[in-house]
DNA sequence: CGCGCTGTTGAAACTTGTCAAAGTTTGTGG
DNA sequence: CCACAAACTTTGACAAGTTTCAACAGCGCG
């Protein structure tokens, strides 16, 4: 895809954090940039970070600077009641933005948990703002990322809203296929790389409810299911199972 | 609170569209603003408009070229599935945004209805981009009302994901009061601007549950209901009843 | 002044949650 | 590399909360 490994074969971490380099620019925040532009991105953003399975990224309360690029893994946010009830707001792959919901109070309002290893670049807020004064089409794309966002929840508004247990969960599904497609692997076959529990959470659902709906799509000869492991047989009939609500 | 008036006294419809003599401009788009940088916002927003109980300002699927300030009265945006379930995504009173979602795909993704008799002003979008590259400020303030937006709906994903159904009245009466508090109205009395259906779809609720929960709250001396009318009587009950979900 | 929209209340049905037990996988330390 | 513990998943039976269906009351708009 690239040969940039042979014209620069000294430093390879400089080639290695580079968003003109990176083969999801096409997903994350370099989209539309103009080579010169991206190389001016790419001085921006200069550390690149390994988060562990398990561990945050960040946590809600701490102090927000920065927004995160995920490079490679898989996240969720989560929000925290006082009382231990947890509502996961989402789940990221690789290309999707991490923080926004910081900029407004200059506080992490969500905990960022990684759910497999993964590398993530840390992109400085103010210097982004810096920079997007200065680079309209990334400005205009970042307000695009932002907005998309706040379209994202309202889908998941509507899904907690009007939907029921086993419409959630094929919608989240489908979601994830599409999601994962967009990323050049297969739609119809992927690991989960969450917990039933964590799936419940984002879907207002408990674990025993989205592990009987798994076990329904199955007997319906929906999808195959194996633990985490998925193969989508039926995404019609999927879809289906979501309009007609009755 | 301003004596713009007796200065200016030949043009009225200037004056009234001002951003500068906006008794709102603590609350909206101006936040932070020195006067100059006021002035070039008021060039920016020329086109107010009225916008009748019952009529959309904008629907779900058309061009997006503006936000919207609401100047007063009281909106909802709403998501519709094609099977015909609703989700309302909010209610939005004076000096809240509205269109946010319509950035990122250059085309509204949901309607925005009033609820009331209604006065909005038109912030063409390519333009507040423009003067937001130049003036700091205003981007910064912009980026931190889509970040709340976020955030915002995060607590409705939590609402909706975790609580039951008079957890979730209570804490949409506690925000409700709140924001009217922000605007300077009384905190324990107000009139709702939306039937029990409305509130029912945003709380992911029938109507019918909403009524009861009302009639319930009643019962137990925490407010006072007559239709539309809500006086709160015991706030700390209100919250109280959050934290328990026994 | 009445018709329609909105709101209230009751009883039954249904969906999801709760509690419990057992099976499976994963990770760790010996 | 195996064994054991911990974490996760599945399934069943029952309970609880919410929706559905239905009837009626009240307010408000024309």
């Amino acid at each position: 895809m690239t040969t940039s490994h042979s014209l620069h074969p000294i430093n390879l971490s400089v080639i290695k954090t580079a968003c003109s380099n990176c083969n999801l620019r096409e997903l994350c925040l370099p989209l539309g940039l103009t080579h010169e532009e991206l190389e001016r991105l790419d001085d921006l953003i200069s550390t690149r970070r390994r988060v562990k399975r398990g561990e945050h990224l960040y946590r809600s309360g701490t102090a927000f600077d920065a927004i995160y690029a995920i490079r490679s893994g898989f996240f969720k946010t989560d929000v925290l009641l006082e009382d231990g009830r947890e509502q996961v707001t989402g789940f990221q792959m690789a290309g999707e933005l991490l923080g926004l919901d910081g900029i407004g109070t200059e506080l992490h309002t969500c905990n960022a948990i990684a759910l497999e290893d993964s590398e993530i670049c840390s992109i400085p807020f103010s210097r982004l703002e810096s920079l997007s004064r200065e680079i309209h089409t990334l400005q205009h794309h970042f307000h695009k990322v932002m907005s998309r966002e706040i379209v994202r929840d309202h889908g998941v508004m509507m899904l907690l809203g009007t939907m029921r247990a086993e419409e959630r969960l094929a919608a989240f599904l489908l979601n994830l296929s599409q999601r994962f497609t967009a990323r050049g692997f297969s739609h119809a076959e992927f690991y989960l790389r969450m917990t039933r529990e964590e799936i419940g959470s984002y879907l207002g659902l408990k674990l025993e409810t989205v592990s009987r709906a798994f076990s329904k799509f199955q007997e319906e000869g929906f999808i195959a299911v194996q633990q985490k492991h998925i193969r989508i047989l039926d995404v019609a009939g999927l879809k289906a199972l979501m309009n007609h609500h009755a």
